[in-house]
DNA sequence: TCAGAAAGTACCATACAAGTTACTAAGTGA
DNA sequence: TCACTTAGTAACTTGTATGGTACTTTCTGA
């Protein structure tokens, strides 16, 4: 890219993409309830809360709050006794999957003493799938 | 990726490798550091106190000594007066360049009313380049 | 001799995030 | 009638991250 237009695009933004992308998955269990609906295909409350470690209830239900009203899931209500909720990726919500992937495969490279038990690097495109 | 592999894969696991990432990135600032390091080549830390929007010296004190210990950044000194300190990118922190990269790429698709003025989709392999 | 620059540190305040535990609703099956 | 289920909420506490501002050091140049 030219430095010319590079002002020219400069000059169109209005905020830093980088830092708006932070802004909606940067707090704490966001990633992780993407994680889990993403790759390990949960949908429930329940579900979540039950394995994503360290999380409470309170924290879930802000956390998916958040999520549904930036657009990345969406919550489902089927009637019955009891209820069921489900949460499932919009179309914006998968398209944070490049994020996660690019997340996964750096500790897999970078990162190997702690997340692998043999401590030997990794790639893999779908390491939960 | 069949079950079969996957299976033998989950026993090699120690910890989730998105997990760990966020660890590493996850805290306010830290991604907005490297962005102004590897986007707009700043190295010193008065470049980095001015131009990231509301940080202060002490969090950007604790930031750049986090990064260094986890190896995404390396401070080098300059001697002289005054003393000159270089903040530089190392190679596991480029290892986490496609992390911003799809970060960028998800906000100038998905919220182009926040990031651009006039609200246009944008895909750019290097918007700050 | 005094200001200024770079790269911070010190100290205190505060804000918001997160943790804990108990509790709710509505219906079902024992 | 009681316990159980799901998907939370309420109320309260705790904790850690962040913010603000002033101060430090060492040397230089005016």
């Amino acid at each position: 890219m030219k430095e010319e237009e590079c002002k020219v695009l400069l000059n169109e933004m209005k905020a830093c993409p980088i830092d708006n992308t932070f802004k909606i998955i940067g707090k704490k269990f966001t990633v992780h309830i993407l994680r889990n609906i993403t790759k390990l295909g949960q949908t429930r409350f329940n579900e979540f809360l039950e394995s994503i470690e360290g999380i409470n209830p309170k924290t879930l239900s802000a956390r998916l709050r958040e999520m549904e009203r930036n657009g990345i899931i969406e919550r489902r209500i089927y009637p019955g006794t009891p209820v069921k909720i489900e949460y499932s990726i919009t179309k914006k919500g998968m398209a944070l999957d490049p994020v996660l992937e690019a997340m996964a495969e750096f500790s897999m490279k970078y990162c190997a003493k702690d997340v692998f038990k043999d401590g030997k690097p990794r790639i893999l495109k779908e390491i939960y799938s």
